[in-house]
DNA sequence: CGTACCGTTGAGCAGGCTCAACCGCTGTGG
DNA sequence: CCACAGCGGTTGAGCCTGCTCAACGGTACG
C-alpha cells in the first residue's frame, strides 16, 4: 500500500542510540494515525505567515511538505532567520503561552495542524509518543547548534558552502544537484550575511569551478574535492 | 524539611502553556527521586573534561551546581563555544551514539550522571517524566535559537551586552551585579568574536559610565537605560 | 509591453581581526 | 623572601573583509 506512507504525519530525527547515520524517520503507523486524529491537515500557498512572533500560541505543526521559513524581526527592522523548516520538522512547540518566532511559508506546503493543549494531553498519555517528540526537539537542538557554527565562521564563502552542504544533506536529491528553494535575502538572513556578499559568495564559486548554476535556484557540485576542502576549513 | 530541595537533581526550562514570565522548576519530588535512583551524583574540580566529542556516549547530566561550558573544537584550531550550562541544565543529550560536543567545567561543579540507556528505559515508562524532559530540551533549544540571534549581531558592543543580559537573567543575583565566572577567551568564542574585542567591548562599556568592573569576573549595570538602549539597538 | 522584484556587480568605508607588546596576579622553587 | 615563569587580561597599529550605497540586468507576471 502506499497510501501507508502518507497515512498522517511524520517525524524525521536522529535517535539517541548507535542508529544510522543521519536522520530517520520516527513514528509508528499507529502513531501517526494517533496524531493524526488529533489534527487538521491544511494547505497553504508560498508566502504565507503561518504563526507571528508574540502571538497567542494555539497550535503545533509539523510540515508533511514545502519549506517554510522560522525567523524573528528585530527592531531595527533586520531580520534574523533561524532556520529552514522542511517535510517532517515540527515547529510550534518553542514557546511559553506565546510564538516566539514568526514561520512564513516559502514554497506551497501543506502541514498538519493541532492544538498545543489537545497535544500535550496525548503527550502526557503516552510516552512513547513522547519519547519520539523528545528525539524530534534534540534533532531540532542539534541543527541549531550547528547552525551557530556555521555563522561563527567569519568568510562569506565557507559559509554559504557550509549551507549548501546542509541543503545538500537535506534534500535527498540525486547526484550533486542541490535545490536552493529560498531567496538569497532568506540565505543571507540565516547566514548572517548582507544578501549581496551570498550573491558575491555564489559567484566566486562558480568562477572558480567549484559548483555551478542550474537555474538560480539549483546548483551542482562540480569539484567536489575543492568544495569540501573549504568545509573542512573552518 | 530543607533537604526536600536537595532531594535528586532538578530541571529548570520554561513550560509550553502561559505559564510564568521565564524559566521555572520542572520535576516533582516524586520524580526528582526517580532520577536519583538511577543516577549518581559525582563532584568535579574546575577545567576538567565531562565528556568528549565524537567519543560514544556513555552518559546524560544534570548539572547541579557550577558552570560548565560546551563546546567543539574545529579543524582549524579554533574553538567554538555553544553554550554555557548552569544548574538544573541538562547535556549529553544531543547525539546519536556518540557526543557531538565536548563538555568541560568552568567552576568547580556537581552533577549527576544517568546511563542513557536506563534514562531511556525510565522514560519510555513514564509519560509524565518525559514530557518534562521534552519541555527541557525546548528550552534548550530557544537558549540555542537566541544565542543565534546574538551573534547575528555585527557590533562587538552590542553581542557582549546581550550576553551580559543572558548571564543576569539566568544567575539570580542580587540588584544589578553580573557574576561572569568563564574566562574572556571562552565569552569570545561563545559571541563569534576575539577576545581583544571582548576586552575592548567591555572597556568601552565601563568608560562610557555603563557598567563598572568588580573585580576581573563581574561587574555591575550602573545606567540600566543606556544598557537597555544598546540591547534594543539590535 | 511595462513594472516590480530578485539577483548581480562596482566603489568606498568601517569595524573587527591579527600581530605584538605590556601589565598584574598566581604559584613555584631557589 | 624574592625571582621568575605562566596565564589571563588589556591596549595599540595596521590590514582585510564584509557592509553600505548605488546602479544595472534579467525574469516573471500582469
Amino acid at each position: 500500500m502506499v497510501e501507508s506512507i502518507d497515512a498522517g504525519p511524520s517525524l524525521r530525527a536522529a535517535p539517541f542510540g548507535p542508529g544510522m547515520r543521519d536522520a530517520v524517520r520516527l513514528l509508528s503507523p499507529r502513531q501517526r494515525s494517533q496524531i493524526a486524529s488529533i489534527a487538521t491537515c491544511v494547505e497553504m500557498p508560498g508566502r504565507t505567515i503561518v504563526c507571528r512572533e508574540g502571538s497567542s500560541a494555539q497550535s503545533v505543526f509539523i510540515v508533511t511538505s514545502g519549506v517554510v521559513k522560522m525567523f524573528r524581526d528585530l527592531p531595527s527592522g533586520k531580520r534574523r532567520v533561524l532556520g529552514f523548516l522542511f517535510a517532517d520538522d515540527v515547529f510550534g512547540l518553542a514557546q511559553n503561552g506565546h510564538y516566539d518566532n514568526t514561520v512564513q511559508t516559502i514554497t506551497p506546503v501543506t502541514l498538519y495542524r493541532m492544538r498545543v493543549s489537545t497535544l500535550a494531553d496525548t503527550l502526557r498519555r503516552d510516552a512513547e509518543l513522547t519519547f519520539q517528540f523528545l528525539c524530534k526537539v534534540t534533532h531540532e537542538l542539534r541543527r541549531s547548534l550547528r547552525h551557530n557554527v556555521i555563522i561563527a565562521r567569519r568568510d562569506a564563502v565557507g559559509r554559504v558552502t557550509m549551507f549548501l552542504r546542509v541543503l545538500e544533506q537535506n534534500g535527498l536529491l540525486e547526484d550533486s544537484r542541490i535545490d536552493i528553494p529560498m531567496s538569497r535575502s532568506d540565505v543571507a538572513n540565516y547566514l548572517g550575511l548582507s544578501l549581496e556578499s551570498v550573491s558575491r559568495a555564489l559567484g566566486r564559486l562558480e568562477r572558480s569551478r567549484i559548483i555551478a548554476y542550474e537555474g538560480r535556484h539549483g546548483i551542482r557540485v562540480v569539484d567536489r574535492n575543492r568544495f569540501d576542502k573549504i568545509l573542512s576549513a573552518l
